[in-house]
DNA sequence: GTCTATATGGTGATAGAC
DNA sequence: GTCTATCACCATATAGAC
């Protein structure tokens, strides 16, 4: 299984990715070419065609590899303690893998429409999966008593939309280190759901 | 003043930004030729032109507009009752005004980075504005000592984007109303910036 | 595996007739 | 004010030499 001596693939198909991946955080995946992406890997444009079939596949991988790697993570931390060590823990998950990939979860949330039906509907099922990892964590905490009952699938999308958004403001330089931002967070998040 | 009879000019110019906030709200600003928007339109490509001095401008006039008539529909709010008060008005009126303005809404957020430099600046500058008539409710709350003392700044951010989560995964025709909508993230609010 | 060259068609914007 | 025609350029993707 050994690759030809001098045989590049093994780097350069990563490299293909990481790059679409700044350039399509950068500017959007509509607004960057198969040239671009070629220049900033630096070979010429028809040697892509020899890691990606296409560009949609390019937008697909890279959003797929987030979320599955999101979901992978996410499963390691699951089903341990009451739910409101649950909901802490999820909570702080879900800021530092956030914050740690910013290009990722800026294509994940702004590219959706750039996505054929089909591949839509892959990402989508995943990123569905996700969101009922938090859904089923609020549920328990209601049937525990120590959460409000309320409409939890809101609630879901309510925490979820809260929890992302400190992607659109942080920055690592400023004044707030990841795990104060952790905490301020997960203050707003237990109140908002407790009875 | 009057225009000559049979100019067109007094409603083909407003048909045209209709028809490129419908294009980029669904398709992306990049991924919209001025060939769809005119056919949208119902004229030739070159007819555009008449209009708007060329693409960005299209994009910059919509998103200005929003932010313009956001700021002065929330203006006609400010200032009446306690902090609580006040704040369970802003929750209203900012789900309210979102989900009444979809497209708007979402070119408003997915956009911003293609926008030339100075174009991205006046908007930002909006978007501020915008922010700070909530940072200003919350501050005020602290004072009175109705809201828990935190970093109102964050409060904020957080605050906004669970809201305009909203728009997100809100569809008219499904089972819960707007206003019933607004009652489910104003007990959310409410109880995330209490003491 | 990468190159150059190319096929095929779309892009924003403009000029000048009507 | 809108049209047709056009400019100059860029797009994705492929073919075949090396």
């Amino acid at each position: 299984m050994a690759r030809t001596a001098g045989s590049h693939s093994d780097i350069t198909g990563p490299r293909v990715l990481d790059a679409a991946l700044r350039l399509f955080a950068r500017h959007g995946y509509a607004a960057v070419s198969m040239r671009q992406i070629a220049k900033e890997v630096g070979v010429q444009a028809g040697a892509l065609y020899n890691y990606t079939p296409d560009k949609q596949s390019l937008l697909f991988d890279l959003m797929k590899r987030h979320m599955e790697d999101l979901l992978a993570e996410r499963a390691k931390h699951r089903g341990a303690g009451s739910a409101l060590e649950q909901l802490e823990d999820f909570t702080r998950f879900h800021i530092r893998y956030h914050l740690d990939r910013s290009d990722e979860v800026f294509i994940a949330y702004m590219e959706l429409r750039n996505l054929t039906p089909e591949n839509f509907a892959e990402i989508e099922a995943l990123r569905r999966d996700y969101e009922n990892e938090l859904e089923a964590i609020l549920r328990q905490g209601e049937e525990e008593g120590v959460f409000a009952p309320a409409d939890t699938r809101i609630e879901t999308m309510a925490v979820i939309a809260m929890l992302t958004g400190v992607t659109t403001w942080y920055r690592a330089e400023g004044r707030l280190s990841a795990g104060e931002v952790e905490r301020i967070y997960w203050d707003m998040v237990r109140k908002a759901v407790s009875v």
